[in-house]
DNA sequence: CTCGAGAGATGACAACGTCATCTGAAACTC
DNA sequence: GAGTTTCAGATGACGTTGTCATCTCTCGAG
């Protein structure tokens, strides 16, 4: 038998599944709580029972998405049989990843609502402390925090040039994502040797 | 005396400026056809008279933007007191202020409009061919492509970074967007001397 | 002078976020 | 176990939005 506060927050985690799963069918545009509701088996004024209007849910999903993304850095700085540097440009792939995979997801996780200002800095923090730890083994402690914020910026640029289909003007020479990460890692690595 | 096609420009161009402004003052969310049209002067239905959709409006505005830093780019390349690094980094420096000064049109400029996909490429033509002329001085016709596309995918993540506030975390240890610029740009040099 | 074209105004419609209110069942009190 | 409270969800309503169809009026060509 489910209990009352188990079903309701079942009916939180399904109101979240069907908001990322409309997000990333249909972008932001087809995230409207009657659709979020519908697909969720519930009616359009339910999710106001689990957050106070539409812009939490969305800071929900993306804080979901950034803890994921964290236990993912974890997991790859915890990897023995990696080298410093493969874990940095593991972390910038994987990042990359989620902006190619599910760009209007990527989107969400770096847009900042107007209501809390705040929300993603919060959101972020983990992945950002597990890849600044990882930029340290490669970097040292003294330059990490400079590189770090200069690694995630790049990765983060790199990734939206590709979700806007702006790397894949001929103009650069069929370059890719891949190759840029690659590109930025080897000039960290010969500035560190 | 002013001519009906005058008159008709004239409107369009008061349309594109009001959206600019809402755009700029209040965000994306502010930009209502309804308030454009009242602050060009006319009433909600005038704008579908130069613009197919909102969405064409929109696009319209960050076009314009491109142009801008277009002729932006194209003086700094003329400009023959500046080094080429100093011309790679002003480029850079030139888009990131655009990020912080006027966020909101920046996210436009980056965000590829469901409808038009390619819009965005095309806007972005001149400024990307007149910045990859400056890094091609810098780092050689052969390499210029990679480079130039890394630059401008970190500074686009960079100024990204910035405007979402997560640039501003204590983990980065007061680090600025012109900090990252230029160890960029030293990173790039060092690789090329 | 006539008339077609086109810019702008206006009314209407569906969809949206949000709120107030209602309903019903689970959980607590005695 | 009966009565009461609480709260998830349903429903109706409201204001706002993008968009379309239609109307008006004025400018410019013939």
């Amino acid at each position: 038998m489910i209990s009352r506060v188990e079903s309701a927050a079942a009916t939180r985690r399904a109101l979240l599944a069907a908001a990322a799963d409309l997000l990333d069918s249909g972008g932001l545009d087809a995230v409207t709580l009657r659709a979020v509701g519908a697909r969720a088996g519930v009616t359009r004024g339910a999710p106001y029972r689990h957050f106070p209007d539409k812009e939490s849910l969305l800071i929900a999903v993306g804080t979901q998405a950034w803890e994921m993304l964290g236990q993912r850095m974890q997991a790859l700085r915890a990897d023995s049989g990696l080298s410093p540097a493969e874990k940095v440009r593991g972390g910038l792939s994987t990042l990359i990843d989620i902006g190619r995979r599910q760009p209007h997801l990527y989107k969400l996780m770096f847009s900042n609502p107007p209501g809390d200002p705040t929300a993603l800095a919060r959101a972020a923090q983990r992945s950002q402390t597990e890849f600044l730890a990882v930029v340290a083994d490669l970097v040292g402690e003294q330059e990490a925090r400079r590189y770090a914020a200069l690694l995630i910026s790049s990765a983060n640029g790199i990734a939206g040039m590709e979700a806007s289909g702006l790397l894949a003007d001929p103009k650069w020479g069929g370059v890719t994502a891949a190759d840029l990460t690659d590109t930025l890692v080897g000039m960290i690595r010969a500035t560190f040797l």
